[in-house]
RNA sequence: GUGGAUGUAGCUCAAUGGUGGAGUCCAAGAUUGUGAUUCUUGUUGUUGCGGGUUCAAGUCCCGUCAUCCACC
């Protein structure tokens, strides 16, 4: 038995353990005791709005290796309904996936999609984008609901910002989140120790010192894990990288730390580096499904003329089934010839390709050579990261 | 053969006698706690052809060609 494995051991029944340390950089290895399963960390977890990653099945995530995926408690809320999910007993059961599943709170999408929203003390009320119909999140409802969907991680209602409001826009937002998610630990606490784990949300918008006061009062609470959020909402990327190594800075070692909602590899790294160790993002599955893969020398656009007729591995380095069996000039032709099977492919390579990456990344922190893997990756990318 | 209808962007179609547009296609870009069929931007014209009327014609008139429909 290695040493790895040794420490992996001896983490017992702990959520969250660190194995290994990079030492140069605040990157660092783990693993994640859930409900489902244990989750090596840095970890990408797919995101499975409705109940499904889209463009793929559940047998695709497994064969890939995925064994964490995101859920939305918004969407499956207003479509299919809880009494629905109850009735199997959890998502699991519903979209039968025997691993681990997060599911957001629906404090973002209500942000980023219903319209008529208002926040409130109480809750925020809002319309479903769906149908128009009124609805109510309070923190308690929300939190019941994640047990009811028999999520392992589950996330407390909060307020998300855009950039570009006030400093008193933003307090006024981190107030209510904090005070959301008290209420929610509260919750939490009565649904006994069986229930999902919850994370806290740190908000504070793109001010350093809100950032620092959220930070302190969510970590007063105890949670099991931290979250950053009220990222990638549209600032620049060295907004995003300063904000986010401030943030980091203040989060204990021995928690998980998530940073939601990103991303590309490049942001990865960023968030590794400053020892970020969960990730989501629907990046990744979105451009697949608009004819775009990542590729080990940058992005490739499958409907460019360019590559009409191109009998060529889409990405040489790969090893996925699709890099093995078709070329660039058939991925593109089902692009343009609008064929579902397109996005499938590009869907079931861009995951592929966020594992493998993020199984280099882990492999390269247990070979404390985490800097030289980023700098390597980042050249060998010719276009964007 | 007779009567009628229609000819406008590669395609499907708009446009009171007053600077020829839209959708689609094609091309480029966007996408970060979900948006497949989305969004943004761009290229594309001897208005079938030839005359005439008019200050001005895709539009009105004549001829001609093509296509479609109906009827002998």
């Amino acid at each position: 038995m290695n040493k790895m494995e040794n420490r992996e051991r001896e983490a017992g029944g702990r959520l969250f353990t660190v194995l290994e340390e990079d030492g140069a950089t605040r990157a660092r290895l783990g693993v994640l005791r859930l409900g489902h399963g244990d989750v090596l960390t840095p970890v990408f977890m797919p995101v499975g709005t409705n109940a499904a990653v889209k463009a793929v099945s559940h047998r695709d995530l497994e064969e890939i290796g995925f064994d964490l995926i995101l859920g939305n408690t918004y969407h499956v809320y207003l479509r299919p309904g809880l009494d629905v999910i109850r009735g199997f007993g959890g998502l699991h059961g519903f979209s039968s996936w025997n691993r681990n599943i997060l599911t957001d709170s629906g404090g973002f999408q209500v942000f980023s999609l219903a319209p008529f929203r208002k926040i409130r003390e109480e809750g925020v009320s809002f319309r479903s984008h769906i149908d128009g119909s009124s609805h109510l999140f309070t923190p308690e409802a929300v939190v019941e609901a994640q047990h009811v969907l028999g999520s392992d991680i589950m996330m407390p209602l909060d307020v998300c910002t855009p950039p570009g409001i006030t400093r008193g826009e933003a307090l006024s937002a981190l107030e209510t989140t904090t005070a959301w998610a008290r209420r929610s630990k509260k919750t939490w606490l009565g649904l006994g120790p069986g229930a999902g784990k919850l994370f806290g949300i740190i908000q504070g918008n793109f001010f350093e010192d809100l950032r620092g006061r959220s930070a302190q009062e969510i970590l007063e609470l105890d949670l099991p894990g931290i979250a950053i959020g009220g990222l990638s909402v549209g600032e620049s990327p060295d907004a995003f990288r300063g904000l986010l190594a401030g943030t980091a800075r203040m989060l204990p070692k021995e928690k998980p730390r998530y940073v939601m909602g990103i991303g590309t590899p490049g942001y990865i790294l960023d968030a590794v580096e400053n020892g970020i160790d969960m990730f989501d993002c629907v990046f990744p599955t979105r451009i697949a499904r608009n004819g775009c893969l990542f590729t080990g020398t940058g992005r490739l656009v499958l409907k460019r003329a360019e590559n009409h007729g191109a009998d060529l591995p889409p990405d040489p380095g790969c090893g996925c089934p699709v890099c093995k069996r078709y070329s660039i000039g058939y991925l593109r032709h089902l692009f343009k010839a609008g064929e579902i099977l397109g996005p499938m492919l590009a869907t079931y390579h861009n995951l592929y390709y966020m594992k493998s990456f993020l199984d280099k990344v882990r492999e390269s922190i247990k070979n404390h050579s985490f800097a030289g893997f980023k700098k390597d990756f980042l050249s060998a990318q010719s276009g964007e990261r």
